[in-house]
DNA sequence: TTAGCTTTTTGGAACGGGTACGGTTTTGGA
DNA sequence: TCCAAAACCGTACCCGTTCCAAAAAGCTAA
């Protein structure tokens, strides 16, 4: 009889939603370490350890949508066409975020992010576990020789790309130049007969 | 009457050592995290403040050392033979740096790093500035070209190295494997002109 | 030796992020 | 209608870190 659908759900949702809202309000506001845990959770009417139940970290609380991010590079990789080159899908997915971070109306978020150290730890730390679940990917992929520290290694580069494109002067052109360079670099890693090859 | 030497830089020393030697030896007995700041101080008989007046967080006290390899890969580039590829030099200081962990009797030390998850942090936060460094030293070397992008990304590809080379079964063949991608990312890096380039 | 300056150390209080815990309300479903 | 799970609440607490005023110790020179 009753509607399926959970309101909980719904509610729930709509409490993260508020909390990181009325964060990032007064983080902008104020300024990130002007602001505390308690001013926060006072402003958006919840108790301390719900805020806490939802985010596990005051950083967290700026990476709202972090998961997201932490999974498009991954995808990029599993989810591209059959035979469709590793590298080029990459280089196009960091395009994607570095647009995404350069360009909208996101400004004021990254340059909050770019005034604080520990935010800017905590995306650091953010790209490495993204490095870790590309490599994980790449070195399930059939398709890529299964080369296990050629993967890492290439993962990282990827990670590192983004965070040197971050910081140069023409974002979209630095993307460019160390994918380049990790083309090269890839390459160099397939034909590498390394210690053990079991295919290809 | 008394020598004249500067006592009180001894006595210095002495105290940060003191402190650096009783915080490793309860990290050991009883795991990093179960040894809190107070308990350290208390057993190498100082107070709290003096502690964090010769080492700048729990995690520092760890790797006490930690300033020395911070220097160590900019050198290599800074004080390497004129006419010395730049590669090659980067390669064995992180052969270097790896043999000096995985090697000797620090093998206690690196397993508590690996434990814990705040140490291992730490480290990639140590080897970022390693890596800022490295790439300002890269970039002011008239040798190199100046070509800042590149050299920036090369200088993260190389702290990639030495952590995927730290956590791979082969520490050695991997730092090569992974060197040798370098090469060739660096030699890409150098042919491209720079900025404006062709655009998929 | 004494006097005066600087550096180091001290202890305790306080701050701020984060957790443990035990209790109350809300929700979904039987 | 009743129950169990999930969400939420308040508080006290832990721990790394900093602040502060003052004591101790090293240095320099009269």
């Amino acid at each position: 009889m009753t509607v399926p659908t959970g309101r909980r759900e719904r509610k729930k949702a709509a409490t993260r939603q508020k909390i990181a809202d009325t964060a990032l309000r007064l983080f902008l506001e104020r300024g990130y370490e002007a602001v505390g845990i308690r001013d926060v959770a006072a402003e958006a009417d919840v108790a301390v350890t719900t805020l806490f139940s939802h985010f596990a970290s005051k950083e967290a609380l700026v990476f709202e949508r972090g998961d997201e991010f932490q999974q498009r590079l991954t995808r990029a990789v599993t989810d591209r066409a059959p035979g469709e080159p590793l590298v080029p899908a990459l280089r196009r997915e960091v395009h994607a975020l570095v647009r995404h971070c350069t360009g909208d109306g996101a400004a004021p978020t990254w340059h909050l992010i770019d005034e604080s150290p520990a935010l800017r730890e905590y995306e650091q730390s953010m790209m490495l576990r993204q490095a870790e679940s590309l490599a994980a990917a790449m070195t399930a992929d059939p398709d890529l020789g299964g080369n296990a520290t050629a993967c890492r290694a290439v993962a990282r580069f990827v990670t590192a790309a983004y965070s040197v494109a971050r910081e140069a002067a023409d974002p979209r052109a630095a993307v460019d130049e160390v994918f380049h360079m990790i083309e090269a670099a890839w390459e160099a890693g397939r034909r590498a007969p390394g210690e053990e090859l079991s295919r290809a």
